[in-house]
DNA sequence: TTGAAAGCGCTAACAG
DNA sequence: CTGTTAGCGCTTTCAA
């Protein structure tokens, strides 16, 4: 850091549209030569005065090194700061060491903050099991999407042997690609479980959306609260049915009547917001429960509408535990996926996958929390 | 889609903590058998009735052959489903079509959604140029970080070949990855200015960050406002400083007096709440505008706290047009980064880069947008 | 215009 | 325990 530097003394080209100026012969400055190349398996060879395939051993199978010609080699990788080749030994091994991950487009005007989460964790969940994940795009999201579109962005992966094997996210949308996935016998694991197919026999890990639900409940219930309302998804949905399920399993279990307190909607604020205006009028919830944060905002949104304090004069709970949640006044209590844990287990079934070990075919189920904020008391 | 199936049939395995069940012979799925290997060169050329070669020319030089040959061959490659194989045309060209990109930790209790937004474009953007975007992780973020694990993950994936440049998006920590990637002769564009290196001559793309707190103070200015107040970081980051000279050129303009109206805080949700309160006692502003979403959501907490309304009581503007801002009541005005350009910019930077085209050495600035809702009126 | 030969850097199989 | 040989699938000379 130099204290003294103006911010705007670093010359830059200001765009309004991207385009390059045409000057730019005046200002060039010539391209510098192109780094050496990394040191092969010959360098370490030669260097260490062994065969490349000593090196080779010494890397993949060192215990066939006797211990002073194992020294020699590594401290001559050392030395020269090698690495293997990635596409040499991708070519050889016909292993790529890469996870394909399909970002399906931002939602914005949602509180939906998993996803970035959720890439962090399984980066490095997979660093630490040797692979590295390569992002690719398409997919849902843009007018006229055919299945065959969907599947693309995996196909052609799949065909120029880019990638070992896939995460598949987006199970929920009725999306073809793990039952395209599963017929071309592509190792992949689903993040979600196969709810629309339950003859599907891919590996899988999910979050316990019913649970988290049950969690929240139960923490409105302890709160004293009495007549709790669901705002959710619409009967279509897997997931949002399975969600509420766990509000109507708490709510029975403490003998609370649910009639007339739940409501579906689509996942917008507007949804939310429009849900919660019409239960505090007809049904007088002293709570509501939300199956996403995006709905809970909305509720949010009539409250302030109608001056009520949200944790105050009604609680409100969400799901996700997006940033929303963490930083709206005064806090959103919501449930929050263990995605570190999802990560983790992905990339562990990956790797049984990979190693071609037997499968339970019982996919893995994890329990969310809830993170308790001001919006519930 | 199958309507009749419950939610909880799919069966699955509950896991407090992840581990998998010992019980798995029983339930043992047999693994199957791998699919078949993708087609080669060879077997395009076998069913055209030319050699490996032609086949080759075919894609990468189609004018060298005879027209009919021409596409006799490419029937033979859409009837197989022919893709190159990406890690022999690796090996053979040194070139990976793979581009790194380094994801920091996410921050949690912030509202900085930028980067989800980014990697979407960067993704998008580096489809287009027939690139995939490979992350990595490490860095910054946690303890006992030393400069040679900041670049360590670089370094690796330069060793090994794996990626063939890099966007660096962290240059505002004053990291050391740009001047060691430049040291190194390592391909890379920077999305940020060297601020803490004016003779820095690597590529890079930005926002004006100052230009678009112009745009929110005159939109202040345009409602009516006097006393615009400014939120911002310490006077070490530049980035912050930038900001902040927005404001100041801005008011100035306008002829509006800045005296005690600016304070300097660190980017969180209760450095943006206390520096509001004490703004609101001291200096009686009418509106404030704030270097960060995350500040803004502060400022919320404020006015949430004293019973006042954003954009009724008191105008409030944020900058990076994060999902809370989209979301939060009644709507945070924000000032929202161009990054599906920015990332256009990018990879149009980098493939000059790669093309080993001269480079202007001036870097590109985009200019940003004010989304305007209701905390500002 | 098309084909033959070589080799990118690595690892698997086998010989010594 | 170490070295030799071969080949993963592709592109790039160079001849025909």
């Amino acid at each position: 850091m130099r204290p003294g530097v103006s911010p705007a003394s670093t010359p830059g080209r200001i765009l309004d549209t991207p385009s390059r100026s045409p000057d730019r012969a005046e200002h060039t400055v010539p391209s510098r030569p192109p780094a050496p190349l990394p040191p092969t398996l010959a360098d370490v060879a030669e260097r260490a005065g062994v065969s490349r395939q000593t090196v080779s051993n010494a890397i993949n199978n060192p215990d066939l090194l006797r211990p002073e010609t194992l020294v020699r080699v590594q401290d001559a990788i050392q030395a020269l700061g090698y690495l293997p080749n990635r596409a040499a030994r991708h070519l050889r091994t016909r292993a790529s060491h890469l996870i394909g991950l399909r970002m399906s487009p931002a939602q914005e005007f949602t509180a939906n903050a998993a996803m970035d989460r959720f890439v962090h964790a399984l980066v490095e969940a997979s660093r630490e099991a040797g692979y590295h994940v390569l992002l690719f795009s398409g997919g849902p999201g843009k007018p006229d999407t055919t299945a065959a579109d969907l599947v693309r962005g995996y196909d052609d992966l799949l065909r120029s042997t880019a990638v070992d094997a896939f995460i598949v996210t987006d199970t929920y949308l009725g999306n073809p690609q793990t039952r395209w996935l599963s017929e071309r016998r592509a190792p992949f694991v689903a993040f979600g479980r196969p709810w629309a197919d339950p003859d599907a026999t891919h590996p899988w890990v999910d979050v316990d959306g019913a649970a988290g639900v049950v969690l929240a409940t139960e923490h409105l219930i302890g709160r004293g609260h009495e007549r709790i309302a669901w705002i959710g998804w619409a009967e279509s949905s897997f997931i949002g049915q399975d969600r509420r399920s766990g509000w109507e399993r708490a709510m029975a279990a403490a003998g609370r009547a649910t009639d007339g307190l739940a409501l579906s909607v689509t996942d917008t604020v507007a949804g939310g917001r429009e849900a919660s205006a019409a239960l505090l009028d007809t049904a007088h919830p002293s709570a509501i429960v939300c199956a996403s944060d995006t709905l809970a905002v909305g509720v949010l949104h009539t409250l302030a509408e109608r001056g009520l304090y949200p944790g105050r004069d009604i609680a409100v709970v969400g799901f996700d535990d997006s940033q929303v949640a963490q930083v709206v006044p005064p806090g959103l209590t919501s449930v929050r996926q263990p995605l570190e844990q999802v990560a983790l287990e992905l990339v562990r079934t990956l790797e049984a996958l990979l190693a071609r070990e037997p499968y339970d075919g019982r996919g893995v189920l994890l329990t969310p929390t809830l993170a308790v904020r001001g919006s519930s008391g």
